[in-house]
DNA sequence: TGCGGTACTTACCCAAAGGTTAGAAATGGC
DNA sequence: GCCATTTCTAACCTTTGGGTAAGTACCGCA
């Protein structure tokens, strides 16, 4: 239940995208496609859709054209992101121990 | 490059096992095979390994016949626990706000 | 008249993830 | 001699993730 929750939102692009977006300023579609290393226009447009369902981003369209859209993250966003510092600061600050136990491990066979 | 670390650490299987094994007792294969639901023979054993190279896990074998290992999480595997823990109970308490953003989308197209 | 700029959508394709099944190894009990 | 038990490996096959490329819609401007 919580489970499938967190499958459904702790993917690797939406991690990505909310670490875009964490300055709670609105970004367009093609700044996003420049800012996330390595995200194609598909998966970006299709991770958008879903964080949008979910409730996690905020989607605004500007009727002019050529269109207009902006992507802000929303509270529940926002507080998605918060959650996940906890694991960036773990990895950030355990890097070296993760490369130690691999190279011994890797030694020992 | 933390990003690598994240997502070398951070999948589906591997959050489960962390689950399991909070508690610091060691289990054997074939219980964690009984106590993860859904997980399969290989991805039991290929995520073990991993986590193992890692150093999240620690694994014990017994030289007997038929054969007993145990697996048991090490300190770092426990630290990610923890930090993971922010991602479990935000969404165990957004879980209705995510219900209601889908409905409400899923209403409006 | 036709091109450019933006945010998509669709169709096609490949590679990686993961399920299923079968089998190896070792030994004590029948 | 044969079988059960437990962990792990290897083979095969299906499903999914994700990339590429082309097409759409709209209007203003040269």
């Amino acid at each position: 239940m919580v489970n499938e929750t967190i499958a459904r939102v702790a993917d690797k692009w939406t991690f990505l995208l909310i670490e875009a977006l964490e300055d709670r300023a609105p970004k367009r579609f093609s700044q996003l496609s420049r800012e996330v290393p390595g995200i194609s226009q598909k998966m970006l447009t299709q991770t958008l859709r879903r964080m949008e369902r979910e409730g996690l981003v905020l989607r605004t369209v500007f009727p002019e054209v050529p269109p207009r859209v902006e992507y802000a993250l929303s509270d529940l966003g926002f507080e998605l992101g918060e959650a996940f510092c906890g694991v960036w600061h773990w990895a950030e600050a355990n890097i070296g121990k993760i490369e130690e136990a691999r190279a011994s491990y890797d030694a020992r066979r």
